[in-house]
DNA sequence: TCAAAATATGACTGACTAGTCATTCTCACT
DNA sequence: AGTGAGAATGACTAGTCAGTCATATTTTGA
């Protein structure tokens, strides 16, 4: 937990540590990221951030959660409008959410797939299982209810197509990131989402 | 490059090393992976291992060189079965051998995934991309080959429906290396590939 | 104005790292 | 048995790291 100390913090200096603690962690990850680095770009004493935060580990939870708890806000805006949409409409509603998410916030998308990926965090992984799960449920649950509405063609594996979704987007986000650099349009991203969510209603076959 | 000397050693021996350097990046990815865990566990003198590679890096890449040939050797193996096979039929030989790869080498798949999204290697990247292009292009050759045969929609698209195919194979690969630990059958792999091709063909909608 | 509390500091510690090298060992060949 | 080349060794160097702590500075409240 951060300290008190940290909390009283004037906003900017919370947010100038912040944000070179982000820089820091979605460049190299957890454990190659170093505290040094941190204290001597932010041009504060080494002590000091150990009078803000427990540890390295403490630091880094906390920045994982402030860019959880962000990502959670920015895709609940749109839980909201989904209702009434056909299934299809609602995943490219999530689709186009979740680009732009990574195309908005490249370094917490960073982070995330670090940690996803790396496997290195021994730390509290349920924190991190609380975002794959949010969308997974997100997509099952939207699923389920397309199934009731008879959308789909009736052999089709629940299971197995929520991990196919999930996994297309969240690689999707990830391919533009990298490809794009973070200059890429809404338009562009819509005309994506509408490709993929074309394959994924229509399959390949003619 | 290996030194002469380590060339020379027992066959044995050096197959002992290779293992335990294989377990010790698969485990910790190449900048976490250390050299005095690799010789410790090899119950040899950490001169002896500069003695057989010029450098922590050169160890790495000896490694990696020799699971993508392996990797590579592997997939050929079905390349040449492919021939006159449809699309689709294809497709799914290509997913069920990729998830026999990496059940029955977990230890590389998780090199090359560290590899692949740490982004920590600035070391030849190439070589890497080796691997990735060639599934890559594998797929993308094999789906202008069934453009022509006329196999699919008109409108499907080139670039995005190989990048699908090629993410949902590394990450059902993954995951049922995660889910059952490499207690997978052959029965099961092929049931899941083939659940995959149905989404793929058809798609979801009725 | 002054003392006490809160905050900032950076030299330091101990643990770890990759890599070195003088020395010792092993073994094939004479 | 003696020699010399190849191989093995582990204490050592120089560097990095997270984390500490005695000291110094600043802020607060009376």
């Amino acid at each position: 937990m951060q300290t008190k100390t940290f909390e009283n913090l004037p906003d900017k200096k919370k947010k100038m540590i912040i944000d070179i603690a982000i820089d820091e962690f979605s460049e190299h990850g957890y454990k190659n990221a170093t505290i040094n680095n941190i204290v001597k770009r932010a041009n504060i004493a080494k002590g000091s951030i150990y009078q803000y935060f427990e540890s390295k580990e403490d630091l880094f939870m906390y920045i994982l959660e402030l860019s959880i708890s962000k990502k959670l806000k920015y895709m609940k805006q749109v839980q909201l409008n989904l209702a009434g949409l056909s299934f299809f409409d609602q995943i490219r509603e999530l689709c186009v959410l979740d680009i732009k998410f990574s195309r908005d916030n490249p370094k917490l998308e960073k982070i995330f797939i670090k940690v996803l990926l790396s496997g290195e965090i021994l730390l509290k992984t349920e924190i991190m299982e609380k975002i794959s799960f949010a969308s997974e449920n997100l997509i099952k649950a939207l699923l389920k209810e397309g199934i009731q509405k008879r959308e789909f063609r009736e052999e089709i594996d629940i299971d197995l197509s929520v991990f196919a979704i999930n996994s297309l987007f969240i690689n999707l986000s990830n391919k533009i990131l990298q490809d794009f650099n973070g200059d890429v349009s809404d338009e562009q991203i819509m005309f994506m989402a509408d490709k993929l969510l074309d394959l994924l209603k229509n399959g390949l076959s003619n």
